[in-house]
RNA sequence: GGGGGAGUGUCCCGAGCGGCAAAGGGGGCGGACUGUAAAUCCGCUGGCUAUGCCUUCGUAGGUUCGAGUCCUACCUCCCCCA
């Protein structure tokens, strides 16, 4: 990155002062189309599941931002790409997804976009495509007469993601070598069809951005850029966006939202300060001001960043709902009726409710020998009081006033039993 | 096509004389300490109607009182030669 470049325009400005930006192919020229109004640029999301996770966040935020400053952005679903699978990564052979499987992913990730970008026909409004439009009419002969003879096996070999796969002997299959051909070709199509000039990623995409601006070149598009951002990690090393609970999800039906906002709340101290500028909107000045805090008032910050965070997602309405249910779970220790709750057939809760099949139902311990573990361990309580005897059941005399059982696993997560 | 090697607890890596629900890590979960953080320490990390029962070591058979372990065939992956 060059320290000494002061950009012109909003939108660099912006990124560079949020710590978006890892690589750029040419600061000065993105630039200058960004001050004009005049940068339209995509991003490449797969379709593999039916809604995006916080890994895809900053990406959208890229985006986000490029439409606050007067630009076009274009989220790109790669409904084509998905459908030969997606080989990066290690795990064998994935299942190969329906087309209709992959139109329903796309919908639900559509969604997503929605709540960040606008869409529509002016001028920086968001559009969003499609590489399935021309990916699936491809012919293969004339694919390789028209594009494949630009590309330089060599210098591909050299790439250094290819490289390292092939320093360690690690299976790279043919797909996906013919990837970055792929991507590259998208490249240059968003620029026939859409005028598409920037591609944005994050910093493992480089090389993959890069071939997509030498295959422009050598098919007659005009200068194009790359733009990328660095890969994310937690202060202490772990890739984001991952728990074993399963992935952060944007969609509220696949993570609920107080989830979502306790997802942020229990991040590393390290984080405030850079998720705060990533993820939030809040002005600059602020942001320093909250990750000058230190000890245990770095809780403030964090709060503020889970609320801000999710607002962004969920609507501010839902977040504030969120942050004031963990206020009343964590710093009342009162009974938040607005907890996860599960509702349960009254004749069945009056049958015996056994302790250990409560705490699977309410999903909360995957099995009941799991439970019976988590019982030995102190882990689990009910209304707060610890579990002791795994035969116990659960009995109409243990509902609170609000006529639910609140039933806990650890510190953090609870759940509300109601019979109904 | 010929020769050699490997597939283990459904998160990953990885030991395993015929007595195995199977060593050890990592990760994860819980507990203690804190601040709903990190670091550290401790416990847990196949299922069930549970002093017992059932299902797990690539797949299918076989030998055996008993198989992750031995035999046969098959599948998959890797290496060397062609």
């Amino acid at each position: 990155m060059s320290d000494q470049f002061k950009p012109k325009s909003d939108f660099l400005a912006t990124i560079m002062a949020r710590g978006y930006v890892h690589q750029c192919s040419d600061f000065s020229g993105l630039d200058e189309k960004a001050a004009k109004g005049e940068l339209i640029a995509y991003i490449g999301f797969d379709c593999t599941a039916s809604s995006l996770h916080v890994g895809s966040l900053l990406p959208i935020m890229l985006l986000r931002w490029l439409q606050k400053t007067g630009n076009k952005p274009v989220p790109l679903m790669g409904g084509g790409t998905t459908r030969v699978g997606d080989p990066s990564g290690r795990d064998e052979s994935r299942q190969l997804l329906t087309i209709e499987k992959i139109d329903e992913n796309k919908a639900g990730i559509r969604q997503v976009f929605s709540k960040f970008l606008t869409f529509g026909e002016g001028k920086t409004d968001a559009f969003m495509s499609d590489n399935a439009e021309w990916l699936t009419k491809l012919n293969y002969i004339d694919f390789l007469r028209d594009v494949g003879r630009h590309f330089s096996v060599n210098r591909m070999l050299s790439m250094d993601s290819v490289k390292m796969r092939l320093e360690r002997d690690q299976e790279l299959s043919f797909i996906e070598f013919n990837y970055m051909c792929l991507q590259a070709y998208d490249f240059v199509e968003l620029n026939k069809r859409y005028g598409v000039i920037a591609q944005m990623g994050g910093s493992d995409q480089w090389g993959n951005i890069v071939t997509g601006i030498d295959l422009g070149r050598r098919m007659g598009t005009p200068q194009l850029y790359a733009l990328t951002s660095p890969l994310l990690t937690t202060a202490s090393g772990a890739k984001m966006g991952k728990t074993a609970a399963g992935a952060i999800w944007l969609n509220e039906d696949m993570l609920p939202v107080y989830d979502y906002w306790q997802f942020w709340r229990n991040c590393e101290d390290g984080d405030v300060g850079r998720f705060l500028k990533l993820f939030t909107e809040l002005p600059l000045d602020e942001i320093a001001r909250l990750e000058a805090l230190g000890g245990a008032e770095i809780n403030e910050a964090k709060k503020v960043l889970a609320t801000e965070a999710t607002a962004m997602v969920h609507g501010r309405d839902k977040a504030q709902a969120a942050a004031e249910t963990a206020r009343k779970t964590f710093e009342e220790g009162v009974l938040a009726e607005s907890l996860p709750t599960v509702g349960m057939a009254a004749s069945e809760f009056d049958a015996g409710m056994g302790v250990l099949t409560a705490f699977v139902k309410a999903g909360l311990v995957a099995s009941t020998g799991e439970a019976r573990r988590q019982i030995k361990g102190g882990g689990l309580r009910i209304n707060d009081e610890p579990v002791t005897d795994e035969r116990a059941s659960l009995s109409r005399t243990q509902l609170t006033s609000e006529g639910v059982i609140k039933l806990s696993l650890g510190k953090k997560k609870h759940v509300l039993i109601r019979p109904e």
